[in-house]
DNA sequence: CCGGAAAAGATTGCATACGATTTTTGCGAC
DNA sequence: GTCGCAAAAATCGTATGCAATCTTTTCCGG
């Protein structure tokens, strides 16, 4: 054993997977509407974009529409997800059925270091809602959405963790789209009753009191068809 | 308008992607235990295999590997999944937290037609339990599988029912790994007693059915660790 | 001026090529 | 015999090229 034998893990992540990097780039975009939907997604202007040919561009592509954040079309490409209100509501739908079981899993697991965790989690939220600048909503909205990827991660299942990060990734999405107001402060709150409830390990008002948060975030949503599928579809292209 | 214009669903559904039908048949082949777990799938070899490049091979891996059934690793390749026990025990908690939730939706969305289908559904199951050749363990896997895959489409919402591709799929490769006996002509009886619930829109008996039945599977399974992963892992390969 | 067909251009699907990395093989030293 | 090391083979990661398909433009008859 020799000190030379350490790799750097700088190296090692600057050796990662491109196609994963340019992912993650293109994901933090969806998520934060930086890339509308519908936004066409050329393999090669993608792959221009990030300096790569168009083969690792392409698989970056695939790995967004297994994600649900990018549809594809054979022979015509890939396109930034433009969710129906049918797919919103199964999103929220699979949130409902999820969220609360992965509230109690997580209660039974919080470390002061967790607990610490979504302190400063919260604290960050906070401090995105008191912001007015012009991209504080979408700040807000990720911020939102990290506060479940934290719990996800806390629950310490590695596949329903997976799950969540879809499912996140899709709702904002969704709020972007179909959000009507800052639920997000009322949002805030809910989040805090939720984290004290894990604290004292009342897994029982955590999982309640997360369906009902999820109930909220869902009920300021206006899912209503805005004018008919097919002029809407008209109008998108 | 002519008669010309129509296109052949025939020919549409043979044109279709060829990454996805090479996949559909490894998947086939990994649930089935044709492919043992830790077996190597190169890309050269799969291309070969179903006559098309590396490029369209590679996909198919790609695509497997984001439903946990093929594990990749960099510059050297795809394997059949080789599930840890606590692997095994992640995909069944998620079922417990999802599956009970499903069979609730499915309840009350049935049809006549569904449950016609779901009568052939354990016809065939019974017959595969009946048979007592060399593959007939495979087929009632399988057949164990459909069962909860079409309660799952039942249920009507699309991003749940792509979770439970995913953890059927991961869930027969766990009992073909640790699968101890027959539960599944015990399952069976199971299978029919939640369709009897389900035919009478008794959503919460079918809900605790289903809860049990899960239990009852991951009962059957021997997850203790077998002889220290090292030793395993040196046997594996 | 307005369709509609045909050609030009752009983009995807797929195969192949080449450098990089890993694994295997061969061979000499101990 | 086996251990270590270097060369060879195999395999992967990525770029690029070509055919097929889709989109846009152009051009012409009405």
């Amino acid at each position: 054993m020799n000190i030379a034998d350490q790799t750097f893990p700088a190296v090692d992540s600057a050796n990662e997977d491109r196609a994963q990097a340019i992912r993650d780039q293109l994901r933090d975009a969806i998520v934060d509407r930086r890339l509308a939907p519908g936004t066409k997604l050329s393999e090669g202007e993608v792959g221009t974009l990030f300096d790569v040919s168009r083969t690792v561009a392409r698989a970056a592509l695939q790995m967004l529409s297994f994600e649900g954040l990018v549809r594809t079309e054979r022979n015509r490409g890939a396109f930034v997800a433009n969710p129906s209100p049918e797919e919103a509501r199964q999103v929220f739908a699979s949130r409902r059925l999820i969220e609360p079981g992965i509230a109690i899993a997580a209660a039974g697991r919080m470390t002061p270091d967790h607990v610490a965790a979504f302190k400063a989690q919260l604290d960050e939220e906070g401090r995105f809602i008191a912001e007015r600048g012009p991209n504080a909503r979408r700040s807000e909205i990720k911020a939102s959405g990290d506060f479940h990827l934290l719990l996800a991660s806390v629950a310490g299942n590695t596949i329903l963790q997976r799950f969540m990060e879809e499912l996140v990734a899709r709702s904002s999405l969704v709020i972007a789209l179909y959000g009507r107001s800052g639920v997000s402060s009322c949002g805030h709150s809910e989040h805090m009753n939720i984290l004290e409830a894990l604290e004292n390990g009342d897994s029982e008002r955590a999982s309640a009191l997360m369906l009902h948060h999820i109930d909220h975030i869902e009920a300021d949503l206006d899912l209503r068809v805005r004018s008919g599928p097919a002029l809407r579809q008209a109008l998108e292209f």
